[in-house]
DNA sequence: TTTAGCACTCAGCACAATAGAGTGCTAACA
DNA sequence: TGTTAGCACTCTATTGTGCTGAGTGCTAAA
């Protein structure tokens, strides 16, 4: 591929993201002014479209990038596009904001996503690292009623209220927290299984109950972690792009949304470890989006991944934009992270 | 408006109910056997229309209900539709199945519901009453950082990660831990706010950052009642109706779901008390919403309204069967809900 | 190798003609 | 007096036709 043709090929990609229309040769040939004549980039075009990088709509219509084209322009021809000074001041604002929880957090990572892009953005948050049992507190509620609360390593924290017979008071749970705190420190669900069946039904027999029911809470949040979120924003806003004038179009789209494993899969791709990762059109396998792109990119907290952010748009996506905002962002959001975790900066 | 009136004007709303075309005289002389000619059915149309039940899209199209014909549907005319066997059983096991949390049941509540309406459904909860501190719970996390827990009265609780000086050791927690726990116990925002400044700050000036941050997630969490949160579901499901061929009847209708406040308001308007709320087209005030109608029931727990199930769809939609939904989902998820926050069932 | 010129293709639009659904009115009928 | 058959009329939706303009591919000349 000559110089020349690439510098065709980029025009076409440039000008078919910004304008959604097939674009010809006169075109190229008054915007993007190579100093030849239209009938030399046809011919240009010609062996373009043999070549596979673009594709004609209809005889009489303009060149459209294929797949292969946009690759070839992501790849190769794309100029990296840095973000504004106000872009980033937005994102950094926005971030810092502080947080009640890491839902928030992600939740507003989505709106700026999708507000810098028009995109639909979808945050992921996996859980996957086995974690380990750190607290465990019962709470009257009532004479009646026991709050069960766990706290696991990592920061997670789950509830819920249990039965208790009316004979259990307050320091009979203290007492029972007590002894299953000390008990059951630092261990994960194996561990603590054998030992609940070894010593502490031995020992507190007399509230077999209270102990079923907490192992059961205990039980859940260490298999909770398994268990994917993911985050949705700017679907309305997607809708001002061209291609979705028709009906049919904004149908499969929302079918597409509405299939959160479907999405979970698009983000949590094979080689989605380390940086950006742009996925064009049928390039997803298996799934029949072929009109849709995916931008995404892992976020980290400490060091390790623990899920992934990404953009959902049209083939016809400004790439370049996209990546540095989705790059941008993840880094920023790491740190938020961090931040809201660790419970500084509010 | 005689008995014959009465039945055409039945007619035509229950045959674009089911159609959404609009209805010819003959259609209904045909389909609803009312034993008399077009014509005649003609001149009640005439009266119909004068009226203002009914209304004709042009000149020479079949008539449309009016706003006004689909209120006097519903209040007059409609039939009660009981729920068949089948679905009373679905919406009872997707209850009865036990749940992590009070947010799954909400969601499955909402999917139920738009699953057997086709339209989109909202699930509106307010937890609107003031609720008192129960319990805090400080636990050390690392060397310098320590998550406290609140739990309120009603059952909900809150956690946060702060930083403590790494001199601040577990027995140290226990021991704050206790002290908050023994003055504050069962006071209101106000209370404790005279409670700490007297005593606490007196009796553990040694601590006072710890205090600080902990006051302050307990007044987050008395606080964060006061939020309203609104799950929806189906939206999807709704463009099967034939309303959503057109592009633009698609974009509104997203753009008004994407404005959660707007949400809020449908379903919490001045008469939602008790029983099902119908309301049709713009005599939903203030939003232009013509095109759309909501039935909405409270839902309770203890006998006390802490929310709205709601259904939007198009002023077509099929009341009689959207009321008996809505009306024994209510019912049903009041005792699922109770259950669950109860911690019973499981 | 590039370019001007030209014939050709085809979507999109405007326009007219047509079909069909439904109405309102009138006059006859029970 | 209420009901109905018949008919002229209205209006939308559909179909067909021709035109325009954008864009191409090819050829021959520069």
């Amino acid at each position: 591929m000559d110089d020349r043709k690439q510098k065709v090929l980029l025009a076409i990609v440039q000008d078919f993201i910004a304008t959604a229309e097939p674009v010809g040769s006169r075109t190229i040939a008054k915007k993007y002014k190579l100093g030849v004549s239209p009938a030399t980039i046809r011919n240009e075009m010609a062996d373009l479209e043999e070549m596979g990088y673009i594709e004609q709509p209809h005889t009489s219509a303009g060149r459209v990038p294929s797949v292969r084209g946009y690759r070839y322009y992501v790849d190769y021809l794309m100029k990296k596009r840095e973000l504004t000074r106000e872009e980033e001041e937005l994102i950094r604002s926005q971030l810092e904001k502080k947080a009640r929880d890491v839902g928030k957090v992600f939740q507003r990572t989505g709106n700026l996503l999708s507000q810098l892009t028009s995109y639909t953005s979808m945050v992921l948050t996996q859980q996957r690292r086995p974690s380990k049992f750190k607290h465990i507190q019962l709470v009257s509620m009532s004479p009646s009623q026991t709050m069960v609360i766990v706290v696991m390593d990592n920061g997670a924290v789950h509830h819920r209220m249990i039965e208790t017979p009316e004979s259990i008071i307050a320091s009979d749970l203290e007492t029972l927290s007590k002894v299953l705190n000390a008990k059951l420190q630092g261990l994960n669900m194996d561990a603590i299984k054998f030992t609940l069946l070894k010593e502490l039904y031995f020992e507190l027999s007399r509230h077999k109950h209270i102990l079923d029911l907490s192992l059961e809470l205990i039980q859940d949040s260490l298999s909770l972690e398994e268990e994917d979120k993911i985050y949705l924003g700017g679907v309305f806003n997607m809708l001002t792009q061209p291609e979705f004038h028709n009906a049919e179009r904004i149908k499969t789209m929302l079918g597409i949304l509405e299939q959160e494993e479907l999405l979970c899969e698009l983000l949590s791709g094979e080689n989605m470890d380390k940086g950006v990762t742009i996925r064009i059109g049928d390039e997803i396998k298996d799934y029949d989006i072929k009109d849709y792109s995916v931008v995404a990119a892992p976020y980290l907290l400490r060091g390790r991944k623990i899920g992934t952010v990404g953009v959902l748009g049209p083939t016809r996506m400004d790439y370049a934009k996209v990546i540095s905002v989705v790059d941008f962002l993840t880094q920023n959001l790491s740190v938020a992270l961090d931040r809201v975790l660790r419970g500084r900066g509010r």
